[in-house]
DNA sequence: CCTCTAACCTATTCATTAA
DNA sequence: TTAATGAATAGGTTAGAGG
């Protein structure tokens, strides 16, 4: 609401998005939706975002988090029971590839691609704000380019260890750079090398 | 402090598209 | 048919609001 003015850091450009605060009544929405079907597809998650006033993207979240907590029950109901038998075995449920369709592709062009790749190399991490700035730049939402940002960091991790098995088993030792020695950007925007397990030092 | 949970991450899989 | 890559998943971590 106020001006954010916490940036006394070099780099101001690397915060996480600031927290949603759902209503009660966006909640009670959301649940209901999700008691019937964890698994939305892209035209209920439109819809839900219309409905509640938020963004769609983060309804995708809530949804992945919700579904991480509590995996799905498949009877929650000490109210509203109805004709839950579950006589036998539950069916394989086969018929359940009706999964709603998902969102379409993104295709994106040469030059859009040629800015992405670009950011990339300074930082592989970028925060809400450049990443809005870049969404803004190539004209396109800011949740395809945080996506578009994690598959690009998963390739490059599984490229890395290909590279690792690729060598003779015997002095693999010594392989650290190769990839990512080429650039500068020694000041911090290399890659964590194992992210999270090292991100927790003293913080 | 502690709990809850949105935001974010990796790893993997599904699916679409261009070659 | 296949390689490349966007979208979705499971599941784990980080951090902000509030008890």
């Amino acid at each position: 609401v106020a001006e954010d003015n916490s940036s006394h850091k070099m780099v101001g450009t690397n915060h996480r998005r600031s927290r949603t605060k759902f209503t009660e009544d966006q909640l009670k929405i959301l649940i209901n939706t999700f008691n019937q079907k964890p698994y939305p597809g892209y035209a209920t998650k439109q819809k839900l975002a219309l409905e509640i006033n938020t963004e769609e993207s983060r309804i995708q979240i809530w949804f992945q988090n919700r579904r991480a907590r509590f995996g799905f029950q498949k009877t929650p109901g000490p109210k509203t029971l109805e004709s839950s038998q579950s006589h036998g075995q539950d069916q394989p449920d086969m018929e359940l590839q009706s999964r709603e369709a998902r969102r379409c592709r993104t295709i994106y062009s040469t030059s859009q691609l040629r800015t992405l790749i670009e950011a990339f190399m300074k930082n592989p991490y970028p925060g809400i704000d450049c990443r809005e700035q870049l969404a803004k730049e190539i004209g396109v939402p800011e949740s395809r380019v945080q996506i578009w940002f994690q598959n690009r960091r998963s390739r490059f991790h599984l490229q890395r260890k290909r590279e690792v098995v690729s060598l003779e088993p015997e002095d693999q030792g010594k392989i650290s750079e190769g990839l990512q020695g080429a650039e500068d950007t020694q000041n911090g925007t290399n890659f964590p090398s194992n992210s999270h397990s090292s991100r927790a030092r003293t913080w």
